[in-house]
DNA sequence: GTAACTGCAAAATATTTGCATCCTT
DNA sequence: AAGGATGCAAATATTTTGCAGTTAC
């Protein structure tokens, strides 16, 4: 398991296989700072719209493919992305952690420590991945 | 705890205090028919364009106010509304059962018979709501 | 009859695509 | 130098809002 974390900008892209522009940069930049998911829209105003709105566009989805990041189911039609911390690879996923909404100031979380727990699925259905989302207040707003 | 399946259509709309127009009596229609969940896009398809989106758009707002129907959440920024099963009320929503979306064909279920698993939050967190989402296959499909 | 609901038009917002130019390697 | 990435324009899709006409009760 390697921990992006430890890991600079640079190194990240080029284990992905991504060429070093600006904007990859400081986009993902932005995910290894914040403690908590991030939207386009966040994105946008951190960079002070530095960057057109395609190229977040694009960098978001080029990221979710290499497994850089992924995104957070929601109830809310918001999509929110977050650093993979574990083992992801393009094109396969393994962020089976705890996802939480804080309905007082809506960011949202990924519980890294929190343990997913075991679905029982009817007879005849396969499971490939669990998410959990819980949502309620986060330990600033409480 | 009331069972929508075995009400009308009719019955679920006056207990919510709503009039029982077209629209609201065959989208609500809809929902009881189908045993997966729907999307705006499905309601479109379904009335075969008999009605406005913009009317399918107020119908499914105000069924979730009412507690009629609940959205659910997805990693594919489409969102999908299911009844509600049990003790819903306007503005209260008690939909914490799984959710699982077949890989293959899109489908949607609630499972209702499917135990949602405690989920243990760190400290200072105030748990909500637990929302489960499994993916995977489905028994038709695998 | 009145309040509420619907349909249409249009605005606002979100996302995708094509292409010429610029940047990374 | 060459391939890929960006920015701009524009197409497409999604959701919201205002308002006049219609319907439920």
């Amino acid at each position: 398991m390697h921990c992006f974390m430890k890991e600079g900008v640079t190194d990240i892209l080029k284990k992905s296989g991504l060429s070093l522009t600006d904007s990859r940069k400081r986009i993902l930049h932005f995910f290894l700072e914040s403690s908590n998911a991030l939207a386009h829209s966040d994105i946008e105003k951190l960079s002070g719209d530095q960057f057109d709105r395609v190229t977040i566009y694009r960098t978001l989805q080029i990221f979710v493919e290499k497994g850089i990041i992924h995104t957070i189911p929601s109830a809310d039609n918001a999509v929110r992305y977050a650093l993979c911390q574990s083992e992801c690879s393009a094109g396969h996923h393994h962020d089976e952690h705890v996802h939480f909404v804080c309905d007082v100031c809506g960011a949202t979380f990924c519980l890294q420590h929190t343990a997913i727990p075991q679905v029982q699925l009817p007879n005849g259905f396969k499971l490939r991945q669990v998410d959990v989302l819980a949502s309620g207040k986060c330990n600033q707003c409480a």
